[in-house]
Formats: structure tokens, sequence, C-alpha cells
DNA sequence: CAGACATTGGTGGCCTAGCCAATAGGTCAA
DNA sequence: TTGACCTATTGGCTAGGCCACCAATGTCTG
């Protein structure tokens, strides 16, 4: 190989990995792989793109920063579909936990979501939001605190706002919100009355009524907020 | 290390290429450098932190997509002005413009901003979302835009609110939200309504009522919203 | 002397070759 | 069935080398 000087180079200081990342992401997209598929051996890959290993490596890395694969050692590279954003996750803990902060933020998108929701949900929407309160209340019922019912609740809420960039957002706070969710859920009779509240959002939702939606959200919000502040 | 078998779960799997880019960071930021600062030769680097070179410069590779340094083919590595997370706004761009979907964010963010700021701004940010104000009113009377002013004015509401989380995800959507400001500006007559729904936050955020500065700038963004949609 | 050109040292880009380490899945004995 | 073990497969990382690029310096020419 090698006869790249031939070409006058199209102005662009490509680095190489930069278009391998390029092309293999045109192929996911092209084969319509979706999260999970696994991409080819990296030896195989490389010698098809006409590449080093080294060099597919790096596009690799690119693409793991991105957010848009999983390479797992020793067992191949992955798709990943919740891209692992968590750079705002890690700057703000590096800083400070700041409670409150993830309290207003979560507060700021959850209502906007919880309005559109309702303007905007679908039968599959509802049957997901539904599934997600009933597992809530099954392990609250076998006396669990319901952690995983509610963020199950939270997530499909949130797809029910079709809603890209504001999902974007929640998946970014998601771990953070994860930690105040435990320890507001860990108060003795918290996961019953997290659980109305649930309820009361989701019957704002199927009804449509946005703007109920946003209080009964907001509602919600501020009740863990109450918790969370109170261990300072 | 190595007692991870503490954790059922957690299973460290820190790829070398992390670990440097840690180390690099945290040894930009002791060192204090600024952007256009230098980073040692590729060489030198690897062989102080330990590491083949290959490794290095996945590690580069993985700063270089962060947008924390560009790699310069003969010349160096070099520190980026812009320790910016773009990840949103390209992955936004790349998949489709969609204007609605940032209204949609701005609302919420914004909303919730300009309540916590009536609730939080000392002197310093009054004096500084004034300075703003009358800035977008001088362009104007000149026949400006305003767009600029326009852009301090909301910077200087954000900043307001105190809460870096919700800063940071303005900031990120900052870039999408210009384009959109744009737009509407050149609308004509519109930089007068544009001032006079900033005046109407400014006051409300002055007199320390949230719900009339939420209520404000909800009918702001309103506004511009309806501006974008038209051109469709 | 001034400007164009050639040289050279330093830097990153990419490759080849190879060994190490983790994983999954099979085999076989208890 | 269960558990320990083996092994093929796959990624992780290193070493060493050659090439391309850039900037500064030196050199030649007009």
């Amino acid at each position: 190989m090698s006869e790249s000087a031939r070409f006058p180079r199209p102005l662009q200081r490509t680095r190489l990995y930069e278009q391998v990342a390029e092309q293999i992401t045109a192929w996911i997209s092209e084969k319509g792989l979706k999260a999970g598929d696994r991409l080819p051996p990296e030896r195989q890959l490389a010698t098809s793109l006409g590449v080093s290993r080294a060099t597919l490596s790096q596009a690799l890395v690119a693409l793991e920063v991105i957010g848009v694969v999983a390479v797992r050692h020793g067992d191949g590279t992955v798709l990943t579909d919740k891209p692992r954003v968590e750079r705002i996750t890690d700057a703000i803990r590096a800083h400070a936990e700041r409670i409150p902060d993830v309290i207003e933020a979560r507060d700021a998108l959850e209502t906007k979501i919880a309005a559109l929701a309702a303007q905007r949900r679908t039968p599959e929407d509802l049957e997901h939001i539904d599934a997600a309160l009933k597992a809530m209340e099954a392990d609250i019922e076998g006396g669990g605190r319901g952690v995983q019912g509610d963020e199950l609740f939270h997530r499909a809420v949130t797809e029910a706002a079709h809603s890209p960039l504001l999902e974007q957002m929640m998946t970014e706070i998601s771990e953070l919100i994860r930690e105040t969710r435990i320890e507001s859920l860990s108060q003795p009779d918290r996961p019953k009355t997290s659980l109305a509240g649930h309820q009361k959002i989701a019957d704002a939702i199927a009804s449509g009524d946005a703007e109920a939606a946003a209080a009964a959200m907001h509602g919600h919000v501020m009740l863990v907020s109450d918790v969370a502040l109170l261990r300072d």
C-alpha cells in the first residue's frame, strides 16, 4: 500500500482513525445493528478495512469515548445503546456532591417531560408506564423499596415525551439521580408515598392533562428533595 | 491494589489509556497549562509515563475526541481552548436538525433557571443582566438585531441561578440555541418584542418573584418557538 | 543584501510482529 | 448435576521501525 502521495490531499488532515471510525459507524447503520450486537474481531475488522490493528484500536477508543461501543477484553466489541455520557456526572462528582443541584436539574427536566408526555404518549408508552407502576407496587408489597420500578417509571415517562434532547439530558444525570433515589426510598413509608405520586403522574399523562402532569411531577420531585436535604 | 473482590459487580475494567488520559489531564491542571500550551513529545511522554507510544496515542485520541487537545502532525500536541462538551450538539446535529427539540429543552431549563435566578440573584448578577439588556437595546436602536446582547442576557440569567448542573446543560445546548436565536431575531420587529420580553424577565428576577420570572421566561421562549416553527 | 531554495532535526502517523491477559464454552471427573 | 480445568478466541499492550510533516536554519542565487 501507500501510494497515497498520488492524491493532492483533500485539504483535510484527516487522521486515519477518524476515517475508520466513520466507516464503522456507517457500516453499523447500514447493517442496522442495534445495541448488544457485536462488531467483528479486531484482527478481522482491521484487515478488511485495510488498516493495522493499532489504528483500528484508536478508532475503537474514539467510538468508546463517544459512547457508541463498549470494548470488552477477551469478549469482543459490543454496540452500546445508552451511551456512557458520564462526563458530566464525573465532573460534578469530582467537584463536590451537590444533591440540591441534581434536584433542580431534575425538576427542570422532568416537569417539562411530564407535560410533553401527557400530550404525546402513545398507547405503548402508557403500557410501559403502567408496567413500571405494577412492578414497583409488587416489589413494595413484597417488602422491597421499589427502586428498580421507580427507575423504570421515570424512564418510561421520559420516553413518552418523545424528545430526544431532553431524554439525552436525563440520561446524563440519571446516575446522579439514582443516588438520591436510593436515599429517598430508604426512608420508611416513603416507597408507598412515592408510589402514590407516581400513580398521580401516570393518571395525568393518561388523561392528556399536561398541566396536571407537570404539577404532579413537580410535587414528586420536591418530595424526594425534602428527604435529600435532610441529610445535610 | 486489586482487592476488588469486595464488591460483587464493579469489576474494574480500567483500560490503560484511560489512566494515562487522566494522568495527563491531572498533569495539565497541576501545571496550570492553558490553551495553546504544548504537551511534551509523544516519545518522551510515553517513557515518562511508563507506557508504549501506542497506548499514549490512544489516550491522546481520547483526549482529542473529548476536545481537550489537538494533535498536530509534525508539530506537536497542543491544548485546545474549548474543553467543551459538544457531544450532544454533535449527536443531535448528526441525526437531524430538530429545532422543536431544542425549544423544548430550552423551555425546560430556562424556565427553572429564571425561577432560581429570582431567588438567588446577587447585586452583581442584576448588574450583569442589566448591562446585557442595555447592550441589546443600544444595538437594536443602531439598527442591529441584538444577537449578542440576547446571548449575553441569557447567560447572565443562567449565572444568576447559581446552579452548576443547569448551567452546564445550558452550555451544552447553547450552540443549538444560537442557531434558533439568529433565525428568530431576523424577523422584522422581533428584536423589539424580544427586548420587551427580556425586560419583563429582568424585572421579575430583580423583584425576586420566582413565579413571574418563570412565566416571563416561558413566554419568551415560546415566542421564539413560534418563529422557528414557521420555517417548516 | 534580499529573497528563494535546500537541508535538517524534531514530531506525530501508521505499520508489523509478537506476547500477555481475559473471557466463554467445552470436557471430564466427582 | 456440579465443579474444576483446558483451550480457542479475542482484546491489551509493547517494541521497533519507517514514513510524512513542519518549522527553523543554512545556503545559494540574483
